[in-house]
DNA sequence: ATTTGATGTTTACACGCGTAATTGATGGCG
DNA sequence: CGCCATCAATTACGCGTGTAAACATCAAAT
């Protein structure tokens, strides 16, 4: 099953630094979101059921701990995106921002650099 | 409010070709996503309550034209995701997917095309 | 040993979504 | 004019989500 959108927030803190106790993701999520600490836990808890986070005991309270990683998230959240609206394929994409004059000077730069170097290594 | 995703399927049709007639949307879609007729006129009724079609009448029947373009519908899914994942930067974006071997020779060559005509417009 | 405070678990509830059955309106046919 | 076929609108229902209250557990303090 899917992590959903505050499922994220949650797995976000943990990917900044992990293992976390459930207070800490509140101290560090709560004032931005203004969610209360059951709101927290339930969350939790979810991802733990999705096999998205590890909890491992430590006294009377829990580590939590990423299983997901980042980077399979950001994968599959941007992978399907890029199916559904443009075809699968990442040119597109990139000028439909480039359209959208959303493209910074750094991106542009970067995007040059990315290039560059895709042609380097052959 | 948002479009969900089984909306979207509908809103493709419709970009693809309006106005459309309940019906015709049905046969163009019903097979790829094995809908019954219900199910596609629960679809467009939501959509119209979140006026992203509009539905004119046509003697007994329908007929529905998109009111959301397909741009500003992509426009506000990709930002969305953008900002979520990649800090609102295209750059990291693509850098991702080229990483991830997800850049075709034909992307590559793409977005080299797209790069020199920045570069040409000044 | 009992109470209390800190944590985690369970339960709850409203809402949107995917899917569809049921009901309602309306125009054509007998 | 009344009935049937055709559409659309309403209602329904199970599921995930966002949010949180209620409940359980257990170590620490008294």
């Amino acid at each position: 099953m899917a992590i959903s959108e505050a499922e994220a927030v949650v797995m976000d803190v943990l990917w900044r630094e992990a293992p976390r106790t459930a207070e800490e993701i509140l101290t560090e999520v709560g004032p931005a979101q203004s969610w209360q600490e059951g709101t927290v836990k339930s969350l939790l808890n979810r991802l733990l059921r999705k096999k998205a986070v590890h909890a491992e005991r430590d006294g009377r309270r829990y580590l939590y701990t990423p299983l997901l990683t980042r980077e399979q998230y950001v994968q599959q959240e941007s992978k399907g995106l890029l199916d559904r609206l443009f075809g699968g394929r990442v040119a597109p994409l990139v000028a439909h921002f480039s359209e959208q004059r959303k493209l910074s000077k750094k991106d542009i730069a970067e995007l040059r650099k990315l290039l560059k170097e895709l042609d380097d290594e052959q």
